[in-house]
DNA sequence: CGTCCACGGGAATTGATGGACT
DNA sequence: AGTCCATCAATTCCCGTGGACG
């Protein structure tokens, strides 16, 4: 945090901040560092632009500056722009030092956008990824050579005592001081494995377990159905953010069981009604039912073997 | 080998938008 | 106001490459 609000401190005098590099696994705060960065700054300096972007949903450069255009200079576009009319737009409107949260940098398909960036006069960002080897190795050598970055930080998963503070801390505000047991929250830090957010994901269904059961405090023996509980929860979101031929899919397998790519396509074309290519399938949808952790592949042979993802905690966005 | 499947580059098509010109 | 034209992102089409398998 401290790292990252350096980074930033330059806005505090009208300068361009230092870019930064957040690495770290999921569920480490990487997301919420860089967020509550950004707030702090703007108690210090109101009326910083600022935004935020998740690459993984916004993964182009039109789609990004797409964005920027709306939430860093507020221009409201009717619809899709051309990425040079949004590039101009953002130019225009922009000034002052202002930063950007690239979450999830490493989907960013376009990398000359972090060239774009770097032409707004003041403008720095965080970039956030899992893994610094494959977000470098992505990069394009023009964009690694001109891009600079100040900070990199990174971050470690949880360890259990740490996730059972944050839990503790949370159930005493949210619950009372007296709802939550110290081994239940140990419990929970035990099940979760690191990751923080399904730890107070977790506590929230164990915490509506007992109240609708009518207890006032939060016994031991339901946390284990609440990591369950809070694992289909976080699914069920994911999958409500699915777009038609996304949920067509994932129903498809749903029916199915196992299928190989092409026949999961077969089967899609029967069940959408407006169904868009293969080659687009596999361009788009496919690879975001992968990183959402609701599918599962398998390569059999030289085949690709699609399924419904057994346990995995799906990726919240 | 010949075949099946997956991959992904790149050209072509589509569809929306915004002038320019009448 | 109406027609034509250019532009550009999204999507499709076409196809060569390469691994696996019999």
């Amino acid at each position: 945090m401290n790292e990252v609000t350096d980074a930033l401190s330059p806005i505090e005098d009208g300068q361009r901040a230092e870019n930064c590099f957040l690495f770290g696994p999921s569920g480490a705060g990487k997301t919420t560092v860089a967020k509550a960065a950004v707030r702090e700054l703007r108690k210090e300096v109101l009326d910083v632009p600022h935004a935020y972007v998740n690459c993984w949903r916004d993964y182009t450069r039109n789609a990004v500056l797409d964005r920027l255009s709306r939430d860093l200079v507020g221009a409201a576009v009717p619809r899709s722009a051309s990425t040079s009319t949004l590039l101009e737009r953002v130019h225009r409107n922009f000034n002052g030092p202002g930063v950007v949260i690239l979450d999830e940098v490493d989907q960013l398909r376009e990398t000359e956008l972090l060239y774009d960036l770097h032409e707004f006069r003041g403008l720095s960002w965080i970039g956030i990824a899992n893994d610094e080897v494959d977000l470098l190795a992505g990069l394009d050598e023009r964009v690694r050579s001109r891009v600079s970055v100040g900070y990199r930080v990174t971050f470690d998963r949880y360890g259990e005592d740490t996730i059972a503070e944050i839990v503790r801390l949370r159930a005493r505000s949210g619950l009372g001081p007296n709802a939550v047991s110290e081994e239940v929250c140990e419990t929970i830090a035990r099940l979760v494995d690191g990751d923080a957010r399904m730890g107070i994901t977790t506590l929230r269904a164990a915490a509506r377990k007992a109240s609708s059961k009518g207890l006032s405090n939060i016994p031991k023996r339901l946390v284990k159905d609440a990591v369950e509980d809070a694992q289909i929860e976080v699914r069920q979101k994911t999958i409500s953010k699915l777009n038609t031929h996304q949920r067509a899919l994932y129903e498809v397998l749903q029916k199915e069981g196992r299928l190989i790519q092409k026949e999961l396509y077969a089967r899609y074309q029967e069940t959408h009604s407006d169904p868009v290519t293969l080659r687009y399938l596999r361009e788009n949808h496919l690879p975001k039912l992968e990183h959402y952790n609701l599918v599962d592949v398998e390569q059999h042979g030289g085949k690709k073997e699609y399924r419904l993802a057994i346990q995995s905690d799906p990726v919240v966005v």
